[in-house]
DNA sequence: CTGTTAGCGCTTTCAA
DNA sequence: TTGAAAGCGCTAACAG
C-alpha cells in the first residue's frame, strides 16, 4: 500500500530550489525572499503537497500529537470534554491521539508504555479512574500531563476540576433550608476521587444540620441500579436525593416514582453534571450543571502552555458550575 | 522539552549486539537465536525501552496508525462505535488518531489533508455527514477507508451498516398490523442518508397498507423540537410514531404524554438505537437495537483487512439489528 | 543467525 | 537569502 508519493523532493525540484528552502517556507516563511517563497507555494498547491507528519516529527523531535486517556467513550461527560479538546487542539494544530483505558482490560503500565512509544508531546488524562500507579507514571514522564476530572492532592500534578466538594455541600444546604430531612446520597460503589468530593461536601452539610446521613452506594450501570434501589427504599423513607450522576439520578427517580413518591412535593432530587439524561428525563431533572466541554477546553489549554514553557505557575485549575433547576425540585 | 533517551542504540550497545538484531528481536524474533533474543529482551526490560513509534513509521512506511473522522463525540452511536474500535484496534497494534469533522467549522478538504499529512495506514468515517466531495476524497486515497453507519451507493466504497430501510419497514408494519393508522415518521431536518433509508422504509410499509404517510422533520436537539412538535400536534391526530432516533421519540413522546396522550395504548413508540435515553425515558422506550459497537469492531476489523490485503471482496456489510420492545409499544 | 549499510522525509546547523 | 550535509531512530535488504 503506497502512500502519498509528493515529497518535499519534488516540491524542491519543479520550484527549483533546495529542500532546505520548502522546509523554511513552511516553518518560517519570513526567512524566505517573497518571490522564491510564493513560487514554492504555488508547487506546493499545484502538487498537493502535504509534508510527512511523522518524517516532520522524527526530525524536529516533536510530534505535534498529543495523546488522550480515555477510558469509556460512551460517557457523556468525557465525550464532551473530548469535543472541548479537539476544538482546541484544532486551533493549535495539534493531532490527537487515543489511548482507551479501559479498567478491567489494561493495566495501567501498558497504557503510558503506548504514551511513551508514540512520542506525543503531552497528555490529557480522562480516566475517572486514576491510581496510585498512573501517578508514579506521571512525575516519571518528561512530557507534560495535565489530569481532568480527578482530584489529585499532589501540588506537582496539574489538573482541572470543578468544585465538587462546594457543589455538593451547596445543593444538600439547599435541599435542607428547604426543610428536608432524609436526603439520600447515591454514589457508585466504586470509588472515584471526584465523587467522594461530592460525598464530603454532602456529609459537611448534613453534619452541620444535625441530620443523619444516608449513603447508597450502587453500580454506575441503569441496569445493575434497580435491585439496590428497591431494597434501599423497602427499608428506608427519603423525602430528597443527591446523585453523583444524572443517570444515577433518574435511575433512583424512576424507581421511587413507580413505589408511589411524588416528585419534586414528596421527593427532591439534584443529579450531577446536566447531561442529556437530564433533560430527557419525567419531570427533568435539576442538577449542577458541570461544564466538561470547558474542562475539555481549559486543560488542553494549560496542557498547551506546558509544552511551550516548562515551568508553569497555577496546576490546579476549578472551572465555575452551574444549579439547573428543573422540574425535580421545588425552587419557589 | 526532552523526550524519552533510550534508543535502539542504547539497548544494542548494552547487550552487545548490533541495533539490526534488537531491531529483529522487536519485529521477528523468530530470526535471532534464543540465548541473544533473551539477553536482549532483559536489557529492554532493563531500560524500560520503547521503540519510538515515530521513526518506525518513518523507516517502514507505515505508522500502525488509524485515523477515526468524528463529528461529535456525545453522539451515543459515535461514541459506543469508538469503543467498538479502540478495542479491536489495539489489539492489532494501531493506534487511534482522532480527526474532527464538525460540519460549521470544518470543510472536507482541510478533514482530509489533515489525514494525508498524518500518514495513518486506513481510516475510519464515523462522520454521520458525507458529502459529495467526501466522496472524491476517498476515491483518491491511496489508503483503504471503511464508512460507517452512512449508506452509499458507490460500489468500490466500503460501509458497514445496519439495514435500515428493513429496520423502519418492519417496526413500521409491526404497528400497522397492531392496528395503527396515524402513523407519525419523526425524523431529522438535515439529510443523513442513515434516516433516508429509513425514510423509505417507513413509507413502504405505509404505501403498502394504503394509509397515509405522515412525516415530521426535526432538529435534532431537544431543545429546539419542542415548537415543532406541538405545532404538529395542534394540527394532526396520531397513534404511533417511529422515529429516527431514541432521543427524538423520547421528546415526542413526553410532549404527547403531556398533552394527554396514552403510551402505549392510545400512542405506541419506537425509536431507533436503543441508547441510554431508551432506557431512561418512562414508560422505557421499544426501539430498534442497532448494535454500534458492533458496528466499531466490524468496520475495523474491514480496515485491517484491507490494509494487509488491497484486494477485498466484501465491500459492503450488514449488521443484523434488533426489535426491543419495551414499555411504550403494545405487544401481546 | 548476525552485522553493515542505506535510506524513510524532514529539520537544522553551518557555510556560502 | 539560500544550499549542502548531517542527522532524528528505526527498518530492511544484503552480505557474511
Amino acid at each position: 500500500m503506497k502512500k502519498n508519493k509528493t515529497t518535499i523532493y519534488s516540491v524542491a525540484n519543479k520550484a527549483q530550489v533546495s529542500l532546505a528552502t520548502v522546509s523554511r517556507v513552511l516553518n518560517y516563511p519570513e526567512k524566505v525572499k517573497e518571490e522564491t517563497r510564493k513560487r514554492v507555494l504555488e508547487v506546493i498547491e499545484e502538487l498537493d503537497y502535504r509534508p510527512n507528519a511523522i518524517a516532520r516529527g522524527l526530525a524536529s523531535r516533536k510530534s505535534t500529537f498529543i495523546g488522550i486517556i480515555v477510558p469509556d467513550f460512551s460517557r457523556g461527560s468525557v465525550a464532551e470534554a473530548i469535543n472541548g479538546i479537539c476544538k482546541l487542539a484544532n486551533s493549535y494544530g495539534y493531532q490527537i491521539m487515543v489511548f482507551p483505558a479501559e479498567g478491567e482490560n489494561r493495566v495501567a503500565k501498558d497504557v503510558w508504555s503506548d504514551v511513551i512509544a508514540s512520542q506525543v508531546d503531552g497528555v490529557l488524562y480522562l480516566n475517572d479512574l486514576l491510581i496510585e500507579e498512573d501517578l508514579d507514571h506521571i512525575k516519571k514522564m518528561n512530557i507534560p500531563v495535565v489530569i481532568a476530572s480527578n482530584v489529585v492532592d499532589d501540588s506537582e500534578i496539574a489538573s482541572v476540576n470543578v468544585d465538587y466538594y462546594d457543589a455538593a455541600y451547596t445543593i444538600t444546604k439547599l435541599l435542607i433550608d428547604r426543610g428536608r430531612k432524609d436526603i439520600l446520597f447515591a454514589t457508585t460503589a466504586r470509588i472515584y476521587s471526584m465523587n467522594n468530593e461530592k460525598e464530603r461536601g454532602y456529609l459537611a452539610a448534613i453534619e452541620e444540620a444535625g441530620l443523619n446521613p444516608r449513603i447508597l452506594k450502587t453500580s454506575g450501570k441503569p441496569k445493575l441500579n434497580k435491585p439496590v434501589i428497591n431494597e434501599y427504599l423497602d427499608n428506608n423513607k427519603i423525602d430528597a436525593v443527591v446523585a453523583v450522576r444524572d443517570s444515577i439520578a433518574v435511575s433512583v427517580m424512576n424507581i421511587a416514582i413507580d413505589r408511589g413518591y411524588e416528585v419534586p412535593n414528596k421527593l427532591e432530587v439534584y443529579g450531577f453534571q446536566n447531561t442529556r439524561a437530564a433533560l430527557l428525563s419525567r419531570p427533568q431533572l435539576s442538577t449542577i450543571d458541570s461544564p466538561t466541554y470547558e474542562i475539555g477546553k481549559v486543560a488542553m489549554e494549560m496542557l498547551t502552555v506546558m509544552m511551550e514553557d516548562d515551568n508553569v505557575k497555577e496546576m490546579k485549575v476549578l472551572v465555575p458550575y452551574g444549579i439547573v433547576e428543573r422540574g425535580t425540585t421545588k425552587t419557589k
